[in-house]
DNA sequence: AATCCCCCGTGATTATTATAACAAATGATT
DNA sequence: AATCATTTGTTATAATAATCACGGGGGATT
């Protein structure tokens, strides 16, 4: 089953390759993290109007995302719990085991390291990079943490394939130019606020937690007299 | 000017109403980021395709979200940065400074604590809860520690209308209950890797960090061979 | 086995968001 | 002043996403 990144609703082309929409797939991991609890309460069945309780979803919509990768409930019953959890899980998958870096290790970077979010056996953290010299040469959380100055050379040695940026503003472009130019990254998952240009082929996810805080601050002030 | 919450194209409603969709307003805060850092460079006049070029948006994106709080572009010229500037600021700006809390000062709470995220002049946080018996009491980043057992009470008092929730996923929803329990809380804001439950009016904003990783990993996968 | 209520899968519909296209305005140039 | 190259504001259109609505199994119950 192939998969990739497209904006619209999701459909099954002929071929056999599949193209998931975004929502889509924000929304399976979240079913795949209710499934694993439902898995652990030793829960049989559950039904789609039941999971959008739980997540706050339409159950058409829970429906709907589920549909496209077959027909995995049963119709007057619901969903078998551990059926749709390893057929989740099968999905999310990768095909491979990710190897990745983590540039910037301060406070953000450092909360990271210690999360659970990058003890996944989807990848593996490979290496750190930093400036600071307190940090350079250290290994951090079992990680060796390198000289950003060195992060091309590094990168491409290491074949990292997936960056974490977790440096100030300023630090984020000359970072990601850095990292890019060893030519073995995908994708860049950056947490800095502000933007940064990389070629076409390298995908990139923001997380911009002012920009939400913000966001909550604007629709409350509409929403409140 | 008034303004809510809103799943749609930004509208000019009669009586002096306006809803902006939740896209735009994303796109406000880069906007006013990008134009703070154009003020700092003197930056006189810009257009609508050079900001699209340095956020990575199209123009008549760019122009669209501008337009719907009025002709504030010349025409054959551009924006005039500081009076955009301005604008947006206005826009953006809240109509009172919220009082703010932060519930689990662990790895991210603290993380967050040290950013420049948390110090805005939209807001004021006023306490911190956390159910560790080391860190209740403390004053943390000049903030008070309380105990999570109290919060009710003291976000009552206080008068908190903002919450962040950067608790483990186990403790979110009670944290949500008890914050909400108080009758002040507005809004929330969780890093939490749950769904949590709370009454309609109370607006829910969630930054999930394992699922842009785990978004960016399955796109990954769809583009590499 | 007939009846009933349940609940999935899916095509149709609606809602939302992004892009394109162009008239109108602006300042520069001749 | 007329012309021209720009660049906005805005309407029209396209693209994307959510929801509805219903056909059709599925199993319990009588
Ligand atoms: N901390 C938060 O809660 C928070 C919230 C929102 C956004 N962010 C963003 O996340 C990023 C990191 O924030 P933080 O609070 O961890 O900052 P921080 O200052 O604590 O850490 C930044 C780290 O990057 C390192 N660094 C600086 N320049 C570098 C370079 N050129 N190459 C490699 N490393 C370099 C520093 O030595 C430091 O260790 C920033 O872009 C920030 O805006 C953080
Ligand atoms: N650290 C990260 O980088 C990261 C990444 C993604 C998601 N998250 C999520 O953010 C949340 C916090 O993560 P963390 O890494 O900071 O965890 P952490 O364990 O470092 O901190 C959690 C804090 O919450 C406190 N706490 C626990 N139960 C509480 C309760 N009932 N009331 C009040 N306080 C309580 C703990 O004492 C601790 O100080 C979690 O939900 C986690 O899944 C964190």
């Amino acid at each position: 089953m192939n998969s990739c990144a497209f904006r619209g609703q999701a459909i099954f082309k002929e071929a056999g390759i599949m193209k998931i929409a975004e929502p889509t797939v924000e929304r399976l991991v979240l079913y795949y993290r209710l499934l694993s609890q439902l898995h652990n309460e030793e829960r049989r069945v559950v039904s789609s109007q039941e999971i959008g309780e739980m997540l706050g979803l339409k159950a058409s919509q829970v429906r709907k995302d589920l549909s496209y990768f077959g027909e995995i409930g049963k119709r007057g019953v619901g969903y078998h719990v551990d059926r749709l959890y390893q057929h989740i899980s099968n999905i999310l998958s990768p095909n491979r085991v990710w190897k990745i870096a983590l540039v910037g290790v301060g406070r953000l970077g450092e909360a990271l390291l210690g999360h659970k979010a990058l003890r996944s056996d989807k990848f593996k953290l490979e290496a750190l990079f930093d400036n600071d010299p307190s940090k350079v040469g250290q290994v951090i959380c079992g990680i060796p943490c390198y000289d950003s100055e060195e992060m091309t050379e590094i990168i491409r040695r290491k074949e990292i394939e997936v960056l974490i940026l977790t440096v100030p503003a300023g630090a984020a472009q000359i970072s990601a130019d850095r990292a890019v130019a060893a030519g073995t990254v995908k994708g860049v998952l950056t947490f800095a606020t502000t933007a940064i240009s990389v070629p076409e082929d390298v995908l990139v996810y923001r997380v911009d937690i002012s920009v939400e805080l913000e966001k909550l601050l604007f629709f409350l002030k509409g929403s409140v007299a």
